[in-house]
RNA sequence: GGAGCGGUGUCCGAGGGGUUUAAGGAGGCGGUCUUGAAAACCGUUGUACCGCGAGGUACCGGGGGUUCGAAUCCCCCCUGCUCCGCCA
């Protein structure tokens, strides 16, 4: 990012000298047309009409300028990124993160546990072999129970959420670059985790984010319906281009998965207490699930351009290096850096209409807390035992062998 | 994918180059009248930007073009409906 916000400035301070030349001129040739109107000796016509055709050759050179300066304010503008919050953790990577709290402490084995991908294939639950020809390296299927267990954390994320006061949405899969560009992805250069679709000018969306963020796009909302509470499931795409180094074994870090999103439009004043809220209902899915996590404050230089403070969940997954927390969800608050992009805002008391702030948290990544319920939940004779929350929507309470 | 018809303000709906400063209606808000309400009547009404203000500029689906002047004419695109084709 290569954000000047002086030059931001300087071109602001030109083109509104430019706007006012502009609309000078337009102001002249609208007095000229309307002095048209009625009857004219000829004469008086032609002089008027003379006047015109200069007035709009000038008003055609100033617009052209304009046009020219009002973009270059946009590129420029774009690159500036969000503020952080005070308290938010200075720090440049992931491991100045600040831990928080830690709900449950690593699970014990007596026996030496399998990593999910392992299990996965012992029990026949995830073939990423065969993805790998069919679609890609990074790409799997799920198979027998497992595809019922996705399903199974969708619903029981889904009733938690409904019990709560959000709005189920499934949204769709793509969305336009604009908006992509509006939530704060870039979709285009070769650094990008986005995948775009050839010659539509739409995306495979990264995250329900991006169309829950989208949804009221240019809209003005009612003070008095805020905050909204939306949750929306979706497919996410991620390139993930040299991510190889990362670590990226199994489900970790793949290509596709299914997620729920949670996402909040709030008045500026409570954006930091709906922040709060989505964390801790994000801590009551995972302990729901019961699963050992702790939370981590985001540090300055791992929050993105879009968050002002940022937290992320990171669950113990006992196969990963043998034991280590790995992050599953992540809930940010944007505040108004979003609504700006997309031109999103509330009609205030005071008749002003002022832009609201938008959050999102994850609910549930289905790939990766797939990888703890897995690697959490597994026996020393290598079965799996679902988590009690989860039986009534799967139907069995344990993963055998076959 | 093909054909036909549309897209106008908060909503419905006229207007097809210059008396449009977007008619008319509905709704909202304010007021008159009323013990109160309804009705009637009067006024008001969106968004963005510039300006201390008066006020100005832009916006009739989006983008180009024609013209002294475009909601209105021309071109491209998006989108809705109806019919046809295809299809889970």
């Amino acid at each position: 990012m290569d954000a000047d916000a002086d030059l931001v400035v300087s071109l602001y301070d030109e083109k509104i000298g430019l706007q006012r030349e502009t609309e000078e001129l337009r102001k002249k040739r609208n007095d000229n047309a309307l002095a048209m109107k009625g009857k004219l000796d000829p004469e008086t016509r032609a002089v008027r009409i003379e006047e015109g055709k200069l007035l709009k050759d000038k008003i055609a050179q100033a617009e052209a300028r304009l046009t020219e300066l009002d973009n270059r304010l946009a590129v420029e503008g774009a690159k500036i990124p969000n503020m952080a919050h005070p308290e938010a953790p200075r720090g440049k990577e992931d491991k100045d993160n600040l831990e928080v709290k830690r709900v449950g402490e690593p699970t014990k084995f007596d026996f030496e546990p399998k990593d999910h991908v392992q299990l996965g294939q012992s029990l026949d639950l995830i073939d990423f072999d065969t993805a790998t020809r069919v679609s890609g390296t990074k790409f799997y299927y799920l198979k027998n129970e497992a595809v019922i267990l996705e399903m199974a954390l969708v619903r029981y994320t889904l009733d938690t959420l409904m019990k709560k006061g959000f709005t189920l949405f499934q949204t769709p899969d793509i969305a336009k670059t604009e908006i992509l560009e509006g939530i704060g992805f870039n979709p285009r250069g070769p650094e990008s985790n986005i995948y775009t679709v050839e010659g539509e000018g739409t995306c495979l969306i990264g995250t329900a984010e991006i169309t829950l963020g989208g949804y009221y796009s240019g809209s003005i909302l009612d003070k008095i319906s805020l905050p909204l509470k939306l949750a929306g499931v979706s497919h996410c795409f991620r390139r993930e281009a040299g991510a190889a180094g990362q670590f990226s074994k199994g489900l970790y870090r793949v290509h596709q998965f299914t997620k729920v999103e949670m996402f909040a439009y709030t008045v500026p004043e409570e954006s930091g207490a709906m922040h709060e809220y989505l964390r801790t209902v994000e801590e009551e899915i995972f302990s729901g699930l019961g699963i050992p996590f702790r939370v981590v404050d985001t540090c300055t230089g791992d929050l993105g351009a879009p968050a002002y403070r940022k937290w992320d969940l990171e669950a113990w997954m006992p196969g990963r290096n043998g034991g280590e927390w790995g992050e599953v969800t992540s809930t940010s608050n944007c505040t108004d850096y979003q609504a700006r992009r997309l031109n999103i805002k509330y009609k205030d008391e005071d008749g002003k209409n002022k832009h609201v702030h938008m959050l999102n948290g994850t609910a549930v990544a289905c790939s990766r807390a797939m990888i703890a319920v897995l690697e959490n939940f597994q026996r020393a004779d290598g079965s799996v035992a679902i988590p009690p929350a989860l039986v009534p929507y799967c139907g069995f309470s344990e993963i055998g062998r076959k």
